[in-house]
DNA sequence: TAGTGGTCTAGACCACTAA
DNA sequence: TAGTGGTCTAGACCACTAA
């Protein structure tokens, strides 16, 4: 978590993103104005502004004028790897989305959620989901009734992450995954399997199993990440 | 192309970047220091500092004390999406990497040449390439031999590009892919099509039929994308 | 050692917009 | 209309490093 010293801007950017990533500044938390950060740190409001707006471009933050400087929703994948939400994308295009828990435990005596649930098109199952939540990380995973709230909707909605790594691979369906997605035996899937971070903890693992013939990823960005 | 001229940083920013963009300015060229650049737009060190430090973050440019700003050679995708060079990957895991080029032509009368060739770990086909590359927007392309150059390789050191989008999807091999990757018809595949553009101009369209069982792609980012 | 960029100051004026 | 952030100035000192 600890940031590079160095410089005076830097310090108080580390300071703030850490009061966000430890949750003591929520969503919707309006951060100090720079006038204030400046005389705490006895600086000038260039160096405030540099640090403040440097969180704005990495979208902690959204900055206002008159509504002052606002703490972000987490945002999933900061727009550079389109996986959003399922539903959204299933609704987005114009189907019915519906949810469906098959199974539910506890693991690691305790510390670790696991699920298995299907995500539906039309009533049609479009991918099978495998996930463990780490409760140490996200001690609050613990209470939500998994059995109808669909668990990476819920993530992404209340939880922060720092790091996220992806592993996008073709797979033919073998016995369980063929039978809850209702393909043959030796169908090609895309499978997604994905670790987020928060620090050091690592919040979840998820392994999503889609069907080939129904679903891509899509990705589209620029080099030069345009910021202004 | 036009930027929006609304402040003096982004005027700045954005005539560089055209230069850049426009090859006026190759990779390896000197940009010219701050205060040259303050004396030709009658603003302060300040502002042209903020310039370019935006182009140094989003690597057009890497900045050097005492050396300068150096225009930076075109990265394939920032680190953010790794689908590297595919030669760089198998030499990284330790593999021998060949390549052979199936078949060349030229399409739409000449202004687009279309490549289709196999990539190999090992002596094993671990790749099936289809692309166009658009001579309009890299008239160059026209010179290179791509019976022994691998086209993405070429393209990777020689073309700048402002936007790529990406499609990542399962199939079953069918019959050409089948008999050209070695493996039965039915079998996984995994399939990366991607887009790249310069500006307005399309660069390259291209097709990419990996063995699922030998092949997946990883993505690690934060959705803060710490610049410092 | 001389030129470069990195950082910082202590001001200033202004655009925007919620109250 | 009052508070906020966006931009800009004209300086300053310093760290780094190629020549």
């Amino acid at each position: 978590m600890a940031e590079i010293l160095s410089t005076l801007h830097a310090r108080i950017r580390g300071d703030i993103e850490a009061k966000i990533m430890t949750g003591a500044w929520r969503p919707g938390f309006v951060v100090p104005p720079e006038h204030e950060i400046m005389l705490h740190y006895g600086c000038s409001r260039m160096t405030v502004n540099k640090a403040v707006s440097a969180l704005a471009r990495s979208g902690l933050v959204s900055r206002n004028r008159r509504a002052g400087t606002v703490v972000a929703k987490p945002p999933l994948h900061a727009g550079v790897l389109q996986i959003p939400d399922i539903s959204h994308e299933i609704e987005a295009r114009g189907g019915v989305y519906s949810y469906n828990c098959i199974h539910l435990e506890l693991r690691n005596s305790g510390q670790c959620r696991f699920i298995r649930c299907l995500h539906f098109e039309d009533g049609v199952a479009l991918m099978l989901e495998e996930r463990e939540i780490f409760l140490h990380a996200i001690p609050e995973a613990g209470q939500v009734d998994f059995k109808s709230t669909p668990p990476g909707s819920w993530l992404m909605d209340h939880v922060a992450w720092t790091q996220a790594e992806h592993r996008i691979s073709a797979h033919s369906a073998e016995g369980t995954v063929a039978r809850h997605l209702g393909v043959p035996v030796g169908k090609a899937c895309l499978v997604v399997e994905r670790k987020t971070w928060r620090g050091p903890d690592t919040i979840t693992h998820v392994q999503q199993f889609f069907r080939g013939d129904k679903f891509d990823l899509s990705a589209r960005f620029s080099p030069t990440l345009p910021d202004c």
